[in-house]
DNA sequence: TTCCAGGGGTAGA
DNA sequence: TCTACCCATGGA
């Protein structure tokens, strides 16, 4: 077994614990935090087909950070395999994006909000829209500890093994989920109605119907990628502005069970409020209101 | 047994 | 656009 270090330059401020785990996608296979050693582990497909072990950790420093990725394989590198990578890892962590217009509105609004301008508001994403969609369906209409075993059995059913260590496998390719039998995702994998559509999304994948490139094209309109999300089937509202989000478009809010009860809690005295009514309370974010209820819940549950 | 969870599809109005 | 009704699964 082969190591190759490469680090990436982080744009500050940048928080790297909570861009690892703000979002619940640090615990979906085949990502795993290590809490212990603030580090984040994940098997990684390459385009070419090797599945490789990823080691994540934060470093630099505040005014320069960076992240270190270790990366376990076999056979040498190349240089195009190592560039995947980064590009791979870059996404997942969002270091294209810029906050500086949510800390903006952070500052103006005070205390709590003051505490995430250092370098908070990263919510993790796979490196994939593909890997993300299917996550997305995978937390629709179930709880968190279903969505958590759901993803990790399609990642044991249909995902390669990593080539350093073959009990690990990687977030199953479109075309390993188009070629298998519908058995598989409701016997094995028990993910009910949702492997219709996770199926069907392969497919549609495989076969060109369906191009997910488009939407991660940061300068179309949001109504348009909105659409577009919408048209894929096992996808809603919630799930649309979830992508949305991981899209890095914070203008919607998922409006999920989870939001309503904290809103209920937080903001109405206890009486279940409208969407409209929860949609009021974050009008003044603008184009950040999903991060801004993201934080305000995680802050009422001190998560 | 019933209800519900980080909802969504479909039919019908 | 809005409303019933159904949808698999697992835990409380």
């Amino acid at each position: 077994m082969a190591t190759t270090h490469c680090t990436l330059t982080a744009p500050p401020p940048f928080d790297f614990v909570s861009a690892a785990t703000s979002h619940g996608w640090r615990d979906l296979a085949p990502t795993v935090w290590d809490g212990e050693q603030h580090m984040l582990q994940r098997v990684e497909r390459l385009a070419g087909g090797r599945v490789v072990l990823l080691e994540i950790r934060g470093s630099g420093t505040p005014a320069t950070p960076a992240l270190d990725v270790t990366i376990h394989h076999a056979a040498p590198l190349s240089d195009a395999e190592q560039q995947e990578i980064q590009t791979a890892v870059g996404h997942m962590f969002r270091l294209d994006e810029d906050f500086s217009a949510f800390y903006v509105l952070c500052e103006e609004y005070g205390a709590p909000w003051t505490q995430l301008t250092v370098g908070k508001g990263r919510l993790l994403r796979s490196p994939t829209l593909f890997e993300d969609v299917v996550k997305t369906i995978c937390t629709t209409n179930t709880t968190w500890s279903n969505t958590l075993r759901m993803v990790a059995a399609l990642v044991a059913a249909l995902g390669e093994p990593c080539e350093v260590d073959s009990s690990r496998r990687a977030f199953p390719t479109p075309a390993a989920i188009a070629a298998a039998p519908l058995e598989i995702f409701t016997r094995e994998v028990r993910m009910g109605y949702r492997g219709e559509y996770i199926r069907l999304l392969g497919e549609r994948v495989v076969s060109g119907t369906l191009d997910l490139e488009p939407l991660r094209d940061a300068s179309r309109p949001a109504r348009e990628v909105k659409r577009d999300l919408l048209a894929i089937k096992g996808v809603g509202p919630y799930a649309a502005h979830t992508l949305l989000m991981l899209l890095g478009r914070y203008g919607e809010l998922a409006i999920d069970s989870e939001l309503r009860t904290f809103m209920r809690r937080k903001y109405f005295d206890g009486r279940p409020p409208t969407d409209a009514e929860i949609r009021a309370c974050y009008e003044r974010w603008g184009a950040w209101k999903y991060l801004a209820a993201w934080f305000d819940l995680a802050a009422f549950y001190a998560l």
